[in-house]
DNA sequence: CAACAGAACTTGACATTGTTTAGATTCTAG
DNA sequence: CTAGAATCTAAACAATGTCAAGTTCTGTTG
């Protein structure tokens, strides 16, 4: 997207134009290639030919560079569950589809969101984090989807919290589960997407208002 | 336990006498304190007192090192799910001492259990994987309790596949949250257990075979 | 018991990495 | 047009993973 864009602004000028979402796109696509833990940053200014140096005007270091990826991955994650969300109208399938859209997010940008949960990417305590807010405002989405389905009396009135949790715990461990467990090394994104579902849909089942 | 043992071997010696545990024993201590990310092959043989090169006598690389730690942390794993699981009579209950003890497990062994789900630590595709093994062995706990709460007719007959999935994820995702997430800075091991049980029962919930 | 083979280490080296410092180049206000 | 800020390069540093070549120990065999 964006990508083909910021990358190739005037090969030959000293001044890249917009060196830092080249950096940006180079990152992403080189820790897709060869993953998140090697990945440097030499090869990532490399790629958008730049010195090894150049990096350091855009980001303080290394962290700071992955840290900005992952901002970014959780508001496309936001965008992703709220889209999913408003193509129901009942609260109850709106809480399914975005269960799926979580696996499915996570399923199909891999990279971006093996940067999204890492302890060390946060800052110190105390201090405003965008990474956590940016973590929040994906988290909302879900939070406000079980409030109106409480609301709409589709699901038990228990605290909200502790049903957010369940849920977010569900749908992300099924994302970790598929993405580094070595038993689904062959699993399609069909595959991935039923399993999303029959994983949402028994969670779903526990917090049903109206048992039959 | 093991570490006093081995790491404190005739410290004069050329010769160590078990070196292999105690670079284990230090690599699970150096990951500890400074993360899985940024842990040194060439500290932990500092810490070990001996040269960088020695390792690679008892490890093919950083990799197989790390790799070796995760077969390690996932049989105590199993140990651990198969003392919870028997400290009840009932499947039903036994589901739920299982899942919980899963994401204490993780609370409490937060280093080693980052090291336990990496893709890139497992053997290529077709050849034998100890690590692969050492995951299907904790999980079949699991999927043991899970068929016979079926048996016992207490939880619904779905494919029991499903429902040991669903259950994994749940516990394995609320356990990564409780790890990564900026959100559980302060948190707890007795709130961590109070999650973990919130959560586990909302999940079987879902899965119970009679509605009241 | 002696000598030898192999295992367990060390030394020293190499390419690469993250990062810093100093300097060169280009852009942009005034 | 020009000063100063922004952006980049070049050169260097310590540290890392890893390897090849030696060194020292240990157990086995004659």
């Amino acid at each position: 997207m964006s990508s083909s864009v910021a990358t190739q602004t005037k090969p030959g000028r000293y001044h890249h134009g917009d060196l830092r979402n080249a950096l940006l796109d180079a990152a992403r696509e080189l820790a897709s290639e060869i993953g998140v833990d090697n990945f440097t940053l030499r090869e990532v200014a490399r790629r958008a030919n730049v010195s090894p140096a150049a990096p350091y005007h855009h980001f303080a270091d290394k962290r700071d560079l992955t840290r900005a990826l992952a901002i970014e991955a959780f508001s496309k994650l936001t965008t992703a569950l709220s889209n999913a969300k408003h193509k129901k109208h009942s609260p109850l399938e709106q809480l399914e589809q975005v269960g799926i859209a979580y696996v499915m997010f996570a399923f199909e940008h891999l990279a971006e969101f093996r940067f999204m949960f890492r302890r060390e990417l946060c800052a110190e305590e105390g201090d405003f984090d965008p990474l956590e807010t940016a973590g929040i405002n994906a988290q909302a989405v879900l939070h406000n989807t079980v409030l109106e389905a409480q609301n709409a009396k589709q699901i038990i009135a228990e605290n909200p919290q502790d049903i957010v949790i369940t849920l977010w715990s569900v749908v992300h461990g099924l994302s970790c589960i598929l993405l580094e467990s070595p038993l689904s090394k062959t699993t399609t994104a069909k595959s991935a997407k039923n399993m999303a579902k029959s994983v949402v849909q028994l969670s779903i089942q526990g917090i049903l208002a109206h048992r039959e």
